[in-house]
DNA sequence: GCATGATAAATGAC
DNA sequence: GTCATTTATCATGC
């Protein structure tokens, strides 16, 4: 039992798996909303990680991947902005 | 497999940052991240096993064996032990609150 | 074929 | 020294 929890575990960290939309959905939103700063403090990596069902490390990854591409190449997001800023102005209506 | 700067007879290639620049050249530019070859992980990984800390006898003996700089491995050390806490916390995270256990 | 998540060198704050 | 981070690279998904 132990053995194969083990084994599994060894070949889980490699194994790349996507985020399901709704987690996406969540990083994205806070990443899009603080684009002036876009680094999360310990407290909200971790709230951010409880959302999105994963762990504190993979939200650190994600924020960190987000940080270097958006940066180099802004234009590529610019619509994944746009769609984000809208989502975030008509929850501040609300 | 590694074509390291400094393995082989690279002459004199090395950037160091011993030279206090005379000029402009502001900003330094920052090392391009080189993977290390095969060898010089499995020996850097036998004397992590034995020692986590290194002390600088051996490092200056593992950098000129290894053709990197101390600093390199000084800063391999920090980044391994760094890897082995990431391990510890995700080995923790893990097996514990899991289904069948 | 790139998008994406994870890891490996390298830097800098403290 | 630790540790969050930047950057390039790796490995996989699709």
């Amino acid at each position: 039992a132990v053995m194969i929890l083990r084994s599994r575990f060894l070949d889980a960290r490699r194994k790349r798996r996507n985020f399901n939309k709704q987690a996406t959905e969540i990083l994205n939103e806070y990443f899009y909303s603080h684009l002036s700063n876009p680094y999360p403090s310990e407290e909200a990596k971790e709230e951010l990680a409880k959302k999105c069902g994963i762990t504190v490390s993979q939200v650190s990854n994600w924020f960190g991947n987000k940080r270097i591409r958006y940066k180099k190449n802004i234009g590529k997001f610019q619509e994944e902005a746009n769609i984000y800023a809208a989502k975030t102005a008509v929850t501040a209506t609300n | 497999e590694n074509t390291n700067p400094g393995s082989s007879a690279s002459s004199s290639s090395v950037n160091k940052e011993g030279s206090k620049n005379s000029n402009s050249s502001a900003p330094r530019t920052r090392k391009k991240r080189c993977p290390y070859s095969k060898f010089q992980i499995r020996e850097l990984e036998r004397e992590f096993f034995f020692n986590v800390y290194i002390n600088k006898e051996k490092r200056l003996q593992l950098s000129r064996m290894l053709n990197l700089t101390d600093r390199q491995v000084k800063i391999w050390f920090q980044n391994r032990r760094m890897k082995e806490k990431k391990l510890s916390r995700d080995r923790l995270q893990y097996f514990s609150g899991n289904p069948l256990l």
